[in-house]
DNA sequence: GCCGTTTTCGGCCCGACTGTTTTCAGTCG
């Protein structure tokens, strides 16, 4: 069961207890405790072999129980009893938006029994003689569309780049002086479901009527004073508030997040007799409001730190900013190498893709992105396809080739000749140790029988680790975003190791990959494990993806000293045991 | 059902928009 599965779950025994009039705060416990699930970057399953549900915001004893019961049985029997009153399709109603668990109902008792008959009735004029508003069955009607051609969560750098075309179009409405992009965008979450924008303008309610009339705006769902929501022609919902530009800071602060992180500071807040909103800090005693200018000022008045944006999940950053004990997270301008490219040195029968660009122009985008070194890892010649001569004359080909270019480039850069290679199901390497010698570092990476069971998978990447020549491990989870979930590993037997061994785990930003998670990243750090992100570009354009690296790096807590590739060139060469430089 | 910088009991974020409400319910972020 995924994540997507459990949270439906979840808001249908939500929709089932709003139903029975139960305490409205069971209701919202269970409406939080989906959510948390709909948004973690990881899979609930993972977390509960892992014995860490507990570290899921709104997650407490009784729902992890009811967790347990559902992975061990693949049902939850008290779920099911507070179901078993209601009509089934009144669960997949809800998913309809502007539908809740009233109306969901409702049309139930009409005699709706799936969507499309919904259509059907609404078509046909049933709903309306049954009762219903004409307004009303418009709105479902519309929210039914909706829900069909919904599109998935998008990936990083497509969400980066619609967002950034809106907010230019924000800012060039009259009267705006600033437009942002919020929500989990800028929490910088591995995959975005909907836009969230805040701008500041004197005037909102214009700001509001241009929004709506963007280009590509096919429907608006709502248009108020100070906020917007529209979707666009690609099925993407974008929310937009508008505040006055003297409390914008009060607004960026709730329009980032996490739900949960706002949750939990104005929970507190309230205790210092404060009610934090978009519109500023209010004193529950005089009902006065402070207006916030800037973000931090917030913070400020409750006498924190300003969490990053990145760690704002309620994973115990309000509790390390009241403690003044925030990481100083690491930054895209800290990296100082990328250890992980593929070029397209011609290696005759490679084992996998390899890159578009020479390894000279890989060199040379480097130096252009100021880097003090950079590693060419490429994938060797296939092991079934090549004999052990042809493969070392191939490599020897390549290592004299990439020799040449550090002596040319050693004024500007320096050059380290690396390997990415394949941890085969057994735990061997697909090259000999000889070869591997003669390298400057070497990564280790699953790349087949990505299926297997969790103590095997574990003894497996195990066993490539213990060998002394592999120095870092690639894409450790091999999930893939929107395709293929992580493989079933024992993290903490991998991540001791790794620590007292001093191998290095790896955070591949590529956009779709962004592996290893962030959670698991924090994991690490708890072993004080070494990390380093690598882009794993296969052209030459991909190495400015580093940021979604370093976003992931920030989300799992990692200050530059955890980063290998942040570690100025004295210290990598130690690392590496780099004789030659 | 969750949770702990007044609490292991007794609280639980804050506000907007829609429809059709003449003071509010339902839904959403």
């Amino acid at each position: 069961m995924n994540n997507q599965e459990i949270a439906k779950l979840l808001r249908s025994v939500a929709t089932a207890l709003t139903l029975k009039k139960a305490s409205i705060f069971q209701i919202r416990a269970y409406e939080t405790a989906s959510d948390a699930i709909e948004h973690s970057t990881s899979e609930v399953r993972d977390l509960w072999q892992e014995k860490r549900l507990d570290e899921i915001p709104g997650v407490g004893v009784s729902l992890q129980a009811h967790l347990e019961e559902l992975f061990k049985t693949g049902s939850v029997k008290h779920f099911e009893q507070l179901k078993k009153d209601f009509p089934k399709v009144v669960f997949e109603l809800i998913d309809i938006p502007g539908v809740g668990p009233k109306t969901a109902l409702e049309l139930a008792k009409l005699g709706v029994k799936s969507f499309e008959d919904l259509k059907l009735k609404i078509n046909s004029g049933e709903l309306v003689k049954k009762g219903f508003s004409a307004k009303i069955a418009e709105k479902i009607s519309l929210g039914l569309k909706e829900t069909q051609n919904r599109t998935g969560r998008m990936l990083l750098p497509f969400a980066d780049a619609k967002a950034q075309k809106i907010v230019d179009y924000l800012k060039k409405i009259p009267g705006v002086v600033a437009a942002d992009s919020l929500g989990s965008l800028r929490r910088q979450v591995v995959t975005i479901g909907d836009l969230d924008f805040a701008a500041a303008s004197k005037n909102p309610k214009q700001t509001i009527d241009q929004f709506v009339k963007m280009p590509e705006v096919k429907r608006i769902i709502d248009q108020g004073e100070n906020r917007g929501t529209v979707i666009l022609d690609s099925g993407l919902q974008i929310d937009l508030l508008v505040g006055q530009p003297d409390t914008y800071g009060a607004l960026l602060q709730h329009f980032t997040g996490s739900k949960h992180h706002n949750i939990k500071l104005r929970s507190f807040a309230e205790k210092k007799n404060l009610s934090l909103s978009e519109y500023g800090v209010k004193n529950t005693k005089t009902n006065k409001v402070v207006p916030i200018l800037k973000e931090s000022e917030l913070y400020e008045m409750l006498g924190m730190q300003t969490p990053p944006p990145e760690i704002r999940e309620d994973n115990g950053e309000i509790e390390a900013a009241l403690a003044h004990k925030l990481p100083s997270l690491v930054e895209l301008k800290d990296i100082k190498g990328d250890f992980h490219l593929h070029s397209n040195f011609p290696m005759v029968h490679p084992s996998h893709g390899p890159g578009a660009n020479s390894i000279e122009e890989i060199i040379k985008r480097a130096i252009n992105l100021r880097y003090d070194y950079v590693g060419i890892s490429d994938h060797p010649p296939g092991f079934r396809t090549t004999s052990e001569k042809e493969l070392l004359s191939i490599l020897h080909k390549r290592t004299k080739e990439i020799e040449q270019l550090k002596s040319s480039y050693q004024k500007s850069i320096r050059v380290l000749n690396g390997l990415e290679i394949d941890i085969l199901s057994d735990g061997t390497l697909s090259v000999p140790n000889e070869v591997l010698a003669n390298l400057d570092y070497s990564i280790a990476g699953v790349h087949s029988v990505h299926r297997m069971e969790k103590d095997k998978m574990t003894k497996r990447i195990l066993k490539a680790l213990e060998n002394p020549e592999v120095d870092i491990l690639a894409h450790p989870t091999g999930r893939l975003l929107n395709e293929r979930d992580s493989y079933d590993v024992d993290w903490e037997v991998i991540f001791e190791f790794a620590a007292k061994k001093n191998k290095i785990m790896e955070i591949n930003a590529f956009p779709n990959r962004l592996d290893l998670r962030d959670d698991l990243v924090r994991l690490a750090l708890k072993f004080k494990a070494k990390f380093i992100v690598n882009t794993d570009a296969h052209e030459i354009s991909q190495m400015e993806n580093m940021k979604y690296g370093i976003s992931v790096a920030r989300r799992g807590w990692l200050e530059s000293k955890d980063v290998v590739n942040s570690w100025d060139w004295k210290r990598v060469l130690k690392w590496f045991k780099i004789k030659k430089s």
